[in-house]
DNA sequence: GTCCAGGGAATCA
DNA sequence: TGATTCCATGGA
């Protein structure tokens, strides 16, 4: 298999530590030299900070690298726009901004982002990596580049015949019976990803979402901004989002308590159509500082 | 030992 | 509809 190699020449948005580390995608790791090693699809692809440029190279198995890349980082869309846009709201909004200014949201593939964020369920990131990791060296293809073996995100006739004790050998927890019968229900046709990837009614889509075992609110708002669904309207609301929109906005004494509902009007109010994004900031501003 | 993590589902009012 | 409780696991 032959490696190909694709330059970004000076980007305006776009920072390796911000994109990987905002908590969006699960199968990117540092390497010693500051650079980023990761896999999607079929792809396992190093990016390395070179000057203002990045350098792109690693193993396409299906396609052309340049193609693959444009697509999975998002390089169509114009961020400088978006973040002026949502830097006017407020002084909270331009500081976070300020702090994730490299952020791009990917375009990451719809099953493997519905498995992910089902994983995802009232756990913490280290912890949801490592599941995730072991999962695909359990039933993913392997791939070999430069004398180590990466393994791509098992697809669902992969884990066709997996079972819920399987699931929990890998750690999974309570999770198992979820990962298994979404897994079904995605195999049966319940719910068709591909109609969902043409379907532009956001609203559709997420309740259809949200019949899968393991997607409720939060995790169906992932799945439609993260996906390639990529919809930047919708307001994922965890623990730290809930944190910081208590903090910033209404001061609530325990904020284990604030409705959820009010945060998302004034989500939506304060933000609009770029909810999602504005999201994306705040969730890595307040976790990381 | 206790608390917490990018919550969801079941249960009960 | 809305609030509570339980659910595995591993690290701090």
């Amino acid at each position: 298999m032959e490696e190909q190699q694709y330059i970004l020449r000076k980007p305006e948005t776009f920072n390796l530590k911000d994109i990987f580390e905002c908590g969006q995608c699960f199968r990117w790791n540092e390497q010693k030299d500051g650079s980023y090693t990761g896999i999607w699809k079929e792809n396992v692809v190093n990016v390395k900070k070179e000057g203002e440029d990045y350098i792109f190279s690693g193993i396409c198995k299906k396609g052309n690298l340049e193609e693959e890349i444009q697509k999975y980082f998002d390089l169509d869309r114009n961020y400088e726009n978006l973040k002026k846009k949502l830097s006017q709201k407020d002084e909270y909004m331009k500081k976070s901004i300020q702090y994730g200014k490299g952020i791009r949201i990917l375009n990451q593939d719809l099953w493997e982002t519905i498995i992910s964020f089902i994983i995802s369920a009232n756990n913490n990131i280290p912890r949801i990596k490592g599941i995730i990791e072991r999962l695909s060296k359990a039933y993913g293809k392997k791939i070999e580049w430069k004398e180590k073996t990466y393994y791509t995100f098992p697809t669902p006739n992969e884990l066709k015949d997996v079972t819920v004790k399987d699931y929990r050998a890998l750690g999974l927890g309570f999770r198992d019976i979820r990962l298994y019968e979404t897994t079904k229900m995605i195999l049966d046709g319940k719910v068709n990803l591909k109609e969902l990837e043409e379907n532009p009614n956001t609203m559709e889509v997420r309740k259809k979402l949200l019949t899968l075992s393991g997607v409720g609110p939060k995790v169906a708002d992932c799945i439609l901004l993260f996906s390639d669904l990529k919809r930047l309207e919708v307001f994922p609301i965890d623990v730290w989002v809930r944190r910081v929109m208590n903090d910033l906005y209404i001061q609530n004494e325990d904020e284990t308590k604030v409705n959820k509902k009010q945060i998302e009007t004034i989500a939506k109010e304060k933000f609009g159509n770029l909810a999602g994004l504005a999201q994306q900031y705040l969730f890595y501003w307040r976790r990381e500082a």
